[in-house]
DNA sequence: CCCTTGTCTGCAATCGATTGCAGAATTATA
DNA sequence: TATAATTCTGCAATCGATTGCAGACAAGGG
């Protein structure tokens, strides 16, 4: 079949009427200025023609794009994609699309993505690549912040239960016996990072544990490279300690890659946990001990922020907190 | 900073010419029209003024969307975002837009993509979700397929080379020593199950072995669970082989299952081999001996042959087959 | 029976860019 | 110097939809 290619106007004259009448009847809003009788028609009209709206006149009319730009870090860590499906399910469901733009943590790049958003008219922008000092934009596009926030307030954000996924992966590793927990950090100008790293501190003291700060590592970077030299420097000190909690499941992997290089166990010698429950992890040897959270539910519920926004809601900026759970497998064990 | 909003008015005006001057001056095409005086004049105030096109005037006047619609299964599939990422790169270079949209593998639900791309007036389409049996609608958008093929010719598609990964995989098998070997073959409704089935079938009979059909098991999917009750089949049937080739990198996590599940070990008393090398199958127990496939350069590639006939060019259609490599881990070793 | 009020529909401008055509300005030719 | 040939730039229509405004018509009131 042919691209139909029918405008108001043949949908008009088929009827009878003027454009502008049909366009009066297709919209819901202004559906009801019209002779129940003569919409009855048009309707009949429209789809008898395979009416569809061109959006690409709506958005120049309207100045809108029905289209929402998504800009994350990289699309090929695992941690995005789901959220990306429950952000472009959540839009699909009122017409609107998203754009993703990935800024491999370059913030150079990022600036010229934002520069090719904005061009692109988006209508909002959902941000899942802000550093913690970032500021936004005195831009009038809404902005939705997603898995990070950023520490200056008056953002909407929609992030993860950080604090709560690690007190849960504490009080777990608390429970089988452990008292030397080491932790591998994430990078401290992430609000992920520096928020689980917090956490880290505050329930350990609240177990009644103290922190060795020789015990502590941070990442640039959450990887995999960064996980195996960051554990390997802290078993180089020569303390003792019997369980690491790594701030996301790479960097735990990461460590069972240093425990390997030095002959050690996991979760025999050392229990490691994790955090993301990315798939495949449960795979692994040992499966991952680590923290579920809810990517899907974050996206469609960050969708849902922005289309508040874009209704015209009060901007009351808040952050919304999903809920995560524990995950337990075999990567950790009471120390022996 | 406000959203600038400006227009080739007003440009025009602060030059003191007329708005089609701009234009004519702004497009490389019409560049040459215009006295390089007036044409230097308009640019110095076009970024003084922070000018922008509005691609939505654009599109209208031009009937362009500047945009691809690219239709994949899933998303979540690890397979994917290499892909998106190649083909989001290539497009972004010459101020294209992906549109992404998943299936889940749900017939009706593509169509409903289909006609949203359509609505959405997509300049293209790459699609990653064809069946064997399905035909292209004689639409005026260009199509590419990627990954997966159709049976039906005609078609411009970007593939890996099945064949040659297959005959690696095998090549490798025989190689270390082994002579039974079982196939888990994945849907024989994707050109990807049938072409690799069909490679195993004539690899085998080329290295002068037979295959026995009781020692092929096929998927209805490409999933986990699939790999796991096949392989389980083979096994019950009791006869010997010592090597199990998936035709996908999850069929072969299923086969670990299997084994698990029977008290048998991988490499030891079954040889596994997958087809893909997602992220994370070097991390499993035991790191997966599997077959790489160039996802990021099958995207840009599509996204080079859409470009192409987005240009003009002659529509010869014809399918692109990028190389795969072997990659040896320690799922394979000689048979006991 | 005329006038006011209220519904409904058509007209026309508009969004921001592109482009065929025509007129103006410049240069080349006789 | 007059005319023809070339450039160059402005005009105005156009893409497809939306929407304020005004006119047409019907219904209700005096």
């Amino acid at each position: 079949m042919a691209q139909p290619r029918v405008t108001l106007r043949d949908v008009a004259h088929r009827v009878g009427v003027h454009p502008s009448t049909v366009s009066r009847v297709l919209n819901p809003a202004t559906r009801s200025m019209v002779t129940p009788e003569i919409a009855r028609r048009v309707e009949a009209a429209a789809d008898a023609l395979g009416y569809r709206p061109n959006p690409i006149a709506y958005g120049l009319k309207t100045n809108r794009s029905l289209t929402v730009g998504v800009v994350i870090p990289d699309l090929t860590d695992p941690l995005f994609p789901p959220m990306i499906r429950g952000i472009e399910d959540a839009l699909a469901r009122v017409g609107y699309t998203a754009i993703v733009a990935n800024t491999d943590n370059d913030r150079a790049r990022e600036q010229v993505i934002l520069e090719r958003m904005r061009s692109r008219r988006v209508d909002a922008l959902i941000l899942g690549s802000t550093q913690r000092e970032d500021v936004l934009g005195d831009d009038d596009v809404p902005v939705v912040l997603i898995n990070r926030s950023i520490d200056a307030g008056g953002a909407t954000a929609v992030v993860s239960d950080n604090a709560g996924g690690i007190r849960q992966v504490v009080d777990h590793l608390v429970s089988l016996g452990h008292r030397h927990i080491a932790h591998v950090a994430g990078p401290q100008f992430l609000t992920t990072g520096i928020a689980r790293y917090e956490a880290f501190l505050s329930v350990m003291a609240g177990h009644g544990l103290t922190v060795d700060p020789d015990l502590v590592t941070f990442g640039q970077s959450y990887g995999r490279d960064e996980g195996r030299h960051g554990l390997s420097r802290l078993l180089a000190v020569g303390k003792r300690f019997t369980a690491a909690v790594a701030a996301n499941d790479l960097l735990a992997l990461g460590c069972y890659d240093a425990l390997r290089a030095d002959g050690l166990r996991c979760p025999e010698d050392v229990s490691v946990t994790g955090f993301n429950d990315m798939p495949l992890v449960d795979m692994m040897a040992p499966p991952l001990t680590t923290v579920r959270i809810p990517h899907y539910d974050m996206g469609a519920e960050a969708a849902r922020a922005v289309l508040e926004r874009l209704n015209g809601a009060a901007d009351e900026a808040a952050t919304v907190v999903l809920p995560s759970t524990l995950i337990v497998r075999g990567s950790t064990a009471p120390p022996l």
